[in-house]
DNA sequence: TTTCTTGCAAAAAGTTTGCACCACA
DNA sequence: TGTGGTGCAAACTTTTTGCAAGAAA
């Protein structure tokens, strides 16, 4: 069995089918947003894209962002607590985010505890789920430790 | 049994306690967001401030409320998905959001799945979490009747 | 009286937009 | 060829910051 991810024909057909022109820059754009695993924010993609085509515009990347957006081919996400600021990602199967407050490492995972979360929210208030942003802070295995030692300095080393 | 809700005065010794001063300004600012079930953006913070005292800043309202989020007295959210801005609410007892995309009522709601969603996330990726946000978006009940009854006039009217 | 906080205004940071030119379909 | 997309620069929105004056502790 496949994976239900789509190629980037597919989301160039999804484009098509709402009229729109497909562009170099959206083709850019979206093969950025494609061929990789992170979490984009706009600049990041201009960036890029500009290693690609010297002359492209942060307004088109953020056009382009919004097309894409609202064709349902990507999604945005709001990941930092402390920087409000987009970050872009393809509409790929559900996942979610956890976010080291360490050292900034970000770790996708599943739950289907999701899905009983929107069943249980529908049933109690009547509403129409469309959309389940959930988004994890903490520390990360590694920066625990790490944590955990600079806890234990501060214990030890009292009022001030 | 009584809320885990805490008083102003509760609030304020833990700012005291931090080593925070004590001003008119940040009185007022945590006396707003203590007498609301809303959550608030800076600036409507900053309007309902000036009601009561012409002369507060709108820079003086961002830095209280930064100082707030890091005394741990309050939490910041971002509840939009078009406009990224951040809103603002006390840090009480656990709850979340579901927003409406078509009337833009936000409702709350609680949930015990959070939490083992932290565990389960914890013991498979061996983190810590210390923060979880879930925000749902879509119709609210009201709502849903009304995009029934617009999907069933796009059904109708076919192409273009 | 010392240090922290405020107000003001200016600057940042992120995103959108008007307009003339350009290029997909 | 015509409509929609692009680049540029300027505007907009949200948030932060430098600095001198002001007020908690």
């Amino acid at each position: 069995m496949v994976m239900d991810k789509l190629g980037v024909d597919e989301r160039i057909e999804k484009l098509r089918m709402q009229g729109l022109r497909l562009t170099p820059q959206r083709r850019l754009v979206l093969d950025i947003l494609e061929s990789t695993e992170e979490h984009l924010d706009a600049e990041t993609v201009y960036l890029r894209a500009l290693e690609r085509d010297e002359s492209v515009s942060l307004a088109t990347v953020y056009r382009t962002l919004n097309v894409l957006l609202d064709s349902g081919v990507i999604q945005q996400r709001f990941l930092d607590h402390d920087r409000n600021r987009g970050y872009y990602e393809l509409y790929d199967k559900e996942h979610f985010h956890f976010t080291c407050r360490a050292c900034g490492r970000v770790i996708e995972f599943e739950t289907e505890l999701v899905a009983l979360v929107r069943r249980q929210v529908s049933r109690q208030h009547g509403v129409q789920v469309q959309y389940t942003g959930l988004h994890l802070e903490g520390l990360c295995a590694e920066c625990v430790e790490n944590a955990a030692a600079i806890a234990h300095q501060a214990d030890t080393a009292p009022t001030s």
